[in-house]
DNA sequence: ATAATTGCAAACACTTTGCACCTGT
DNA sequence: ACAGGTGCAAAGTGTTTGCAATTAT
């Protein structure tokens, strides 16, 4: 289905290193573009988007959809990141990503599994809420 | 932000008794308007993105964003349903929509809030995985 | 040399908006 | 009568695709 990439090109290095750089967020496509536009170095949206395509496909990089929006965002996976008892939560209301090494979800996996023959696919998954910072700014907002 | 709604119209009346009729699935605004055009009754589309938007404001359904295409489906919400201990779990094989009722997310989610001072959000959150009946056709798929 | 890649512009899918006409009260 | 609602068509997002020019090998 996705094209495997051969050459070795400037534009891919910039953008992958940018995603490296940035491995602690979830990244957008806009927010790319933007970036290197912004220091004059502008890739194309099409080249972007392809890019990202296949980093994906290679299991380079974790594609996200935002709930709020329903756009895309791109995450860099870390080689050593197992990802087994790695979860993500997003603030709705700052969007702050925070990321949760916890044996409690693993319980919970093991749970659902076992339970409800359920097997939950943790990278795909993204728990939605508030996070503590937004909390003590208060409930009301 | 969204408008308060006054009048009662046929349209709506319909599109709310085909939600409520359909509240085990997650309907996308296409499938609102591909039904109501198949009975020979058809309803506009900004009709139908601008109802949907004030029955998610008025809390009547809710909505969530479809993680492969990114596009929205829309639930009714039972009057009686707490949606307290009630998540969502999505196959991404199939795409079936599994209700889950259990103590354990309930204890996860207090866990969370307690040891990581995120308060989670059930409503926002779909847990993605692969169900028993795509499991049993095989892992490999 | 030549196969792959880029980037523009055009097409896409989904959703929102402006506005003239229609409907519920 | 008139505020409110409908539905078309047009505009807005975010993403994908066709293609001629460009680049890596």
């Amino acid at each position: 289905m996705k094209k495997i990439l051969k050459y070795k090109t400037t534009q891919r290095e910039n953008l992958l290193n940018y995603l490296k750089q940035n491995k602690k967020e979830h990244i957008t496509a806009e927010q790319i573009i933007k970036h290197f536009k912004s220091i004059g170095n502008p890739i194309g949206k099409s080249t972007v988007y392809r890019y990202l395509d296949s980093l994906v496909c290679e299991n380079i990089i974790r594609k996200y959809i935002n709930q709020e929006r329903g756009s895309a965002c791109f995450q860099y996976i870390e080689n050593n990141e197992t990802c087994t008892n790695h979860y993500h939560m997003k603030c709705t209301k700052c969007g702050d990503l925070i990321h949760l090494n916890c044996e409690e979800i693993s319980e919970l996996q093991n749970h659902i599994f076992k339970e409800h023959g359920f097997e939950l696919d943790i990278c795909k998954t993204v728990l939605y809420g508030t996070c503590s910072k937004c909390l003590k700014k208060g409930d009301f907002v």
